[in-house]
DNA sequence: GCGATTTGACCCCCC
DNA sequence: AGGGGGGTCAAATCG
């Protein structure tokens, strides 16, 4: 990853591991394209950090999968979408052990609202352009 | 300097 | 008991 932050490789797909193939990709800077329907994740008031992000074959969508900040909390989270589509599937497991959420976004107490989500879904995967 | 995010590979569980 | 697939960790990079 040299040139920009956010790309996708098609290569990773359900557990059947990388089977050579690499692609140069010596773009000089194609990026910031204007996406004007973004997918954006739903903020439910605590901190995720994304440890991982896999396609899943089985049902051919795209699964992220998401942690609680705080260790001593188990819970954990999972976003499926299908490439392509606006509906965003959220999976929680497990449940918080810290008390409750400083509303949106856990950190920004006093921000009643604003921008509380900031995954961009739908860029990850297709840079923004549906194909289906 | 830290925190977050991304990607590849590895591990573990379930069937 | 083994394999496949899903799940997790770790390293690197960017802000």
């Amino acid at each position: 990853m040299a040139s920009s932050s956010h790309l996708i490789t098609p290569g990773s797909g359900g557990g059947g591991q990388g089977h050579g193939d690499e692609q140069d990709q010596q773009a000089p800077s194609p990026e910031e394209a204007g996406a004007g329907e973004q997918l954006v994740m739903p903020e439910d008031g605590y901190q995720w950090k994304k440890y991982g992000q896999k396609f899943i074959k089985n049902i051919q969508k795209i699964r992220s999968y998401f942690r609680c900040r705080d260790k001593r909390c188990g819970a954990k989270k999972k976003v499926e979408w299908h490439p392509g589509d606006p509906s965003l599937r959220i999976v929680y497991d497990g449940a918080h052990q810290h008390g409750s959420p400083s509303s949106t976004g856990g950190q920004g107490e006093g921000n009643g609202e604003g921008v509380g989500n900031r995954y961009e879904l739908s860029a990850q995967y297709f840079g923004g352009a549906p194909a289906q």
